[in-house]
DNA sequence: CGCTCACAACTGGTTTGACCAGTATAACAC
DNA sequence: GTGTTATACTGGTCAAACCAGTTGTGAGCG
């Protein structure tokens, strides 16, 4: 306040923080940008570095940094000799190592992880009853009835447990569904095979008869399109899940 | 089959990947694993670039290529002029930013982003009402409080949106709920800022108004622990301002 | 003595030009 | 045809230099 007419530090909310672009980073977001609207599809490659000198008009370390951030977001691979970077399919390695990440460092507890999950695929189901396709179905059915094959040997079982979650995902038409439901099944998964595997036998056997038969709701409910019996069904089926597994002791 | 008894290609799965590290990855690994071990805590600071030369015995070009990779992957920030990248603190953008990645290499469309936003949202309002703390009413009652001082300043108003859901997931004690809110409102937020600005201004006040209305609405269900009032307000709060930004034409 | 301010010694950002070890390709010999 | 070999690329790396900005320091002022 004493100060004559400089601002002090403490201000207010008044300025936003500026973003002062270094030229590595632009590049990066401009190939970036390219590459998610489609502009450069996987397995097409980026002009080599001494080309894209020009193209950008800054010096090839400069270019490089961008290279090694977009390999590092996964976008692209490089191969010494190989003519220019390639471009990578789209995959959610990158996500799902970051969320593992904070797993391990701790940030993400496996209890909030599990309850966001909860209700993310309840959500995802209720949406998979209203807008599921034909072949949608058929490949539920299919499923399921290969799952029902393996109701004794509950490693086989658990196995496929995540393509039914990732069918219904698929079925719901919406991308970030399917993301989250990659990411979670994977991250669930070795925590769920190693809490079964201290089961004995016959409980494993139950454990995975309820499982299937609420898979079977499941799917009977987005068969005929009852968005709200879907959404219950997955809600019990993934609750019941984590009470059944926690059950397991520790 | 046919061969003598040279390796053909497209052999079966009987060899790993051979990785030969670039000297940059090599570093990069060796400061990440360093803040990963806790060998650097947050708040710490690298050694400046020409320090570092010495201590790798590798060139500037190289080292700074690890560090666009430390800084990509989250671990890093660095500053011009200010002596050596400082370690961030773990979680906080990086997952944002692979997620933010992640999403966009997708192909997502923006529909199906705010549509799974809405339902992420309007869970986590709900479990805010749940589990908000004293602290967490005073933060957003303040925010609120600010936010109704800008009611005629849409940039202004905007800008704090994000902070106020922010407050939400914060208070709905769950890490993800916080992480992907983040990450949407980043998603969201150009998106959002250009198609106001394409109204006039009679509209873009009474639509600031319009939504200061539900944020209060939803503040209030989350204060009376509401749980079920406070989804629903931010479920419709969500989906009448899609409405109103998608009435804008285009 | 304490404060201010200018200057030197940094810092990160960037460029240039060069070298190496590989790879791809096309011309060549067979 | 096949096999070999140049050659012209590629990415990986280095060295030295410049700029614009920050930080630290010390001289000089009050």
């Amino acid at each position: 306040m004493t100060s004559k007419d400089t601002l002090t530090a403490g201000e207010e909310r008044i300025f936003r923080p500026v973003e002062t672009k270094r030229a590595s980073e632009a590049i990066f977001e401009q190939i970036r940008d390219l590459i998610a609207k489609g502009g450069l599809k996987p397995g097409d490659r980026l002009p080599s570095e001494r080309n894209m000198i020009e193209m950008f008009q800054r010096s090839r370390p400069t270019i490089r940094e961008a290279l090694r951030m977009l390999e590092r977001a996964g976008y692209i691979r490089t191969v010494p000799g190989s003519n220019g970077a390639i471009v990578l399919p789209p995959n959610d390695k990158n996500l799902e190592n970051s969320l593992a990440d904070a797993l391990s460092i701790g940030h993400i507890s496996l209890d909030q992880l599990a309850e966001y999950r909860t209700a993310s695929e309840t959500v995802t189901a209720g949406w998979a009853a209203l807008r599921r396709s034909e072949e949608d179905l058929r490949a539920m059915e299919q499923l399921l009835e290969r799952m029902g094959r393996h109701l004794d040997d509950y490693e086989q079982y658990v196995d496929m447990d995540p393509d039914f979650h990732g069918l219904i995902a698929r079925a719901a038409k919406n991308t970030v569904s399917v993301i989250f439901n990659r990411t979670f099944s994977k991250l669930n998964r070795d925590y769920m095979t190693s809490r079964m595997a201290e089961m004995d036998g016959e409980r494993q056997r139950a454990m995975t008869r309820r499982v299937h038969q609420m898979h079977e709701t499941i799917f009977t409910a987005i068969k005929a399109g009852d968005a709200e019996g879907a959404s219950a069904a997955m809600r019990i089926h993934l609750t019941a899940f984590r009470d059944d597994l926690s059950q397991t002791g520790r």
